[in-house]
DNA sequence: AGCCTCCTAATTTTT
DNA sequence: TTAGGAGGCT
């Protein structure tokens, strides 16, 4: 089949007539995507030239427009495929992305658009000129674990106490640093002093050993290609007349780095297009800039903004509580997503005593929507998720649905690749292909246990390093000096040879890479290693290996399936059974689901304290959209609660219920009333007392104070007032925390937990905590502490 | 070298 | 509470 262009059309008009008819449907059927599409996503899928920024808001049909609009761009002829590139943040994202271009086109197109991640299409890209920044281009992908191992010793060489200073620590910072696209050079001074005031000094020797080590970490991908573009302009011209149409997706995440990179290849011809949501960044913390996406008419003069706005996912109450919510940020772009599905249950609200208690009702919830005994049709599992802000919050869930016996499935866990067993397999790969991997070596020396400790390791690193030899070679010639003895000369001796070996199968090629992986594995006592241990987890470790020596298949040699797993770590494997899924909120971003439950709204944990503590209104901020993600991820029913009691680490806390819902709309909200014995009607906060009858006194009085707190209150008034025309969801959180507080009071405070004012000035306070000390705090961080919440119980 | 015990710290996570 | 790391003991 031939691909439909200009000429095609130009052809078509001088034909006769009978024939022309033809090629007019034969059009129609040639451009089928954009029947489906709405006038929005219509003028953003025809705006082929000139920068586009299309603001998709949640469920709006992104996908369906950024891939219409890369069928339009090869079924119109203004590109072929190899010259557009576009780019995703996930290799989740790219696969689905290439499957949906491939069902618009059919065959009619051939060649592949460059569809990637930032990170596989810099990869690529860096392979080609890594010489222009001192690699070869076989340079390896350092993993998290690499890279700390390797600062470590750095760190320990400069003489840090690095249990104060933790490598991790310093690689967040040095990862930060590369996300804002800063070398060591040009590393501003008021960073550099940071980590003990070696930060910069540190950041500079790490560089050094990659370099020498042949190797990146996923930060210098992006940074790598930003320096050669910026100093090699013929290079980049290259790829400005290479890639004519530029395509992103998720530009509200996208960091300093990225967003040069993807500035400097879009400069020459302005064929940019950016799909994004503010509403939906919540990677701040992890260097999304979401000033790229608001300044993006700025940076492209001239740039078309194109609001995707109906969505297609979502009830109206449900998208009325969303929006109700986001509404509470400041400097947004401004969308309003609408629908036209009218009708749907309002966002369902209810609070609970403790986190147990919400485990349980959402437990037997999800049972009853499964039966279909809550008057509406069955759900499946599959169909429910439980979206929390952090994974602790899951134990509680899956304590109570392993009780109960309720199937669900964790996503976003430790993944495959991740796993010990296969980083250590895979280091022993490594030195298969590459002998001189010294990161891989030091991993695997002694393991499995070879009699070579510190003690030895050593004396081959300074064999090595005083010879300028590789980690291996070193050892070799260790050996030959006898500079090693015993039992551990012997092991070594073995393991060398066993590398040697394996390295010479690998390259003559009369075995297959499979053998030779399951050669590797079995000799150097790696697989009997496992077989031995006696712990639990070492049955599945060994599936695990199996597992990993099954997904060689798919590729020619053991280089290739190394190079593609350093970016490819992901593993979702798609199961059939039926489960409910349970997540973070962050985790569940580009999903949906048509029931799902959101527990855990409490102040201090969602939003968290930690995130607005260190970055204040901002991290507020981030965390209201995270919010906002969340009930957008429901199709149908969404339930939203919140618990008055939590035990934190082991301690029990109170909490108020989350500011998030003083911001939920109230016509869109339907308070539930908890079971059992406070679920005796609509009650007062009295009438609750009144139910808890004569119990444990501490814990009646704990209850009092939950039922009388100002969320709590709200509530109720709320409930209470219900279909009144008042818009006004009362006074916020702050407003009523920031009540006076007296000098002796017992107060408590999410993160320095309990204590007793001493002093008061203004709206600060000074506190003697118990277990944290004299602190000065702010008392909307406050809460009253009554004796009973002091007292774990 | 390996096991055991004590101490500390504790979001979100992709590549 | 609990998990992981570090240091000490055998």
């Amino acid at each position: 089949m031939t691909s439909f262009n200009d000429e095609d059309a130009f052809e078509a008009a001088s034909l006769p007539l009978s024939q022309r008819a033809m090629g007019a449907t034969m059009g129609a059927r040639a451009a089928p995507y954009l029947d489906g599409l709405n006038p929005a996503q219509r003028e953003a899928v025809e705006t082929l030239d000139g920068p586009v920024l299309m603001l998709a808001g949640a469920g709006t049909g992104k996908t369906k427009a950024l891939t219409s609009r890369i069928a339009h761009l090869l079924t119109t002829g203004s590109a072929r495929p190899n010259e557009i590139l576009a780019v995703t943040f996930t290799n989740k994202a790219a696969r689905e992305m290439k499957s949906r271009v491939a069902g618009l086109l059919g065959e009619a197109i051939e060649g592949v658009p460059w569809l990637g991640t930032f990170h596989s299409i810099c990869v690529k890209q860096l392979r080609r000129h890594a010489e222009l920044v001192d690699l070869k281009s076989n340079f390896t992908i350092l993993d998290t674990d690499d890279q700390i191992r390797l600062l470590k010793q750095l760190i320990v060489a400069e003489g840090i106490d690095d249990k104060r200073w933790p490598a991790r620590m310093l690689a967040g910072l040095i990862d930060s640093w590369k996300n804002r696209a800063w070398t060591p050079e040009a590393l501003p001074a008021s960073e550099a002093g940071a980590y003990d005031h070696k930060g910069g000094k540190i950041y500079a020797q790490y560089q050094e050993r990659l370099r020498t080590l042949n190797a990146c970490d996923f930060g210098d991908l992006l940074l790598h290609m930003v320096t050669i573009f910026q100093q090699h302009p013929d290079v980049l011209e290259q790829y400005q007349r290479w890639f004519r149409y530029i395509l992103v997706d998720e530009y509200q995440d996208t960091n300093v780095a990225q967003y040069m990179w993807l500035r400097l290849l879009a400069a020459a011809h302005k064929n940019i297009c950016c799909v994004g949501d503010d509403d939906q960044s919540i990677y701040g913390w992890r260097g999304a800039e979401v000033g790229n996406i608001l300044r993006f008419e700025k940076d492209f003069e001239g740039a078309k903004i194109v609001k995707l706005e109906q969505n297609y996912r979502s009830t109206e109450h449900i998208l009325g509580a969303a929006s109700g919510v986001i509404s509470g940020n400041k400097g947004r772009l401004g969308k309003t997503l609408f629908t036209e599905s009218k009708g749907g249950e309002k966002v369902r609200l209810i609070g609970h005593w403790d986190g147990e208690e919400e485990a349980r009702w959402i437990g037997d919830e999800i049972e009853s929507m499964q039966s279909g005994t809550r008057g509406m049709n069955p759900i499946g599992l599959n169909q429910m998720a439980i979206l929390v802000r952090a994974s602790h919050q899951m134990r509680s869930f899956e304590d109570r649905f392993l009780s109960i016996g309720l199937p669900y499935r964790v996503i976003g866990g430790p993944r495959f690749y991740e796993r010990l067993e296969i980083r250590d397999a895979m280091a022993y790969f490594r030195l298969i292909t590459s002998p001189s991997d010294d990161l891989a070596f030091e991993r695997i020396v002694n393991t499995p246990k070879r009699g070579l400790g510190d003690k030895a390791v050593q004396k081959i690193q300074v064999m090595a390093r005083s010879n300028g030899l590789s980690l291996l070679d070193g050892a070799k010639l260790l050996l030959e000096t006898k500079g090693l003895g015993g039992k551990g000369a012997k092991e070594l001796a073995k393991l060398v040879d066993g590398l040697d070996r394996w390295g010479a199968a690998a390259r003559i090629g009369d075995m297959s890479h499979i053998e030779i992986a399951e050669m590797a594995l079995e000799e150097s006592g790696y697989t009997e290693m496992w077989q031995n241990d006696k712990t639990p987890e070492a049955p599945g470790r060994l599936d695990n290996l199996k597992e990993l020596v099954k997904a060689l298949e798919q590729f020619e040699n053991l280089q290739g399936f190394l190079e593609h797993i350093a970016l490819v770590m992901d593993n979702d494997t798609e199961e059939a059974s039926e489960k409910v899924s349970i997540m973070t909120l962050h985790g569940s971003k580009g999903l949906e689901f048509p029931a799902v439950f959101l527990p855990g709204w409490e102040e201090g944990l969602f939003p968290s304290q930690r995130s607005m503590d260190e970055s204040g209104v901002k991290g507020l901020e981030e965390e209201r959209r995270l919010a906002y993600v969340g009930i957008t991820r429901a199709e149908t029913l969404c339930t939203i609660s919140f618990a008055g009691n939590r035990r934190v680490y082991g301690q029990w806390q109170n909490a108020l219920p989350s500011r998030f819902i003083d911001e939920l709309p109230e016509r869109h909200v339907e308070i539930l009333t908890p079971p059992g014995i406070y679920g005796h009607q609509a009650g007062s906060a009295s009438d609750m007392l009144d139910a808890l009858g004569g119990s444990d006194l501490h814990e009646a009085a704990a209850k009092a104070n939950v039922y009388n707190s100002p969320g709590w209150r709200r509530l109720q008034d709320r409930q209470a007032s219900r279909g009144s025309t008042s818009s006004g969801m009362g006074v916020t959180i702050e407003a009523q925390a920031v009540s006076s507080f007296s000098v002796g009071e017992r107060v408590f405070h999410q993160k320095f937990g309990y204590g007793e004012i001493t002093a008061l000035e203004g709206d600060k306070l000074d506190v003697a905590f118990d277990k944290a000390g004299d602190k000065k705090v702010i008392g909307k961080f406050l809460t009253a502490a009554d004796s009973a919440g002091d007292v774990p119980f």
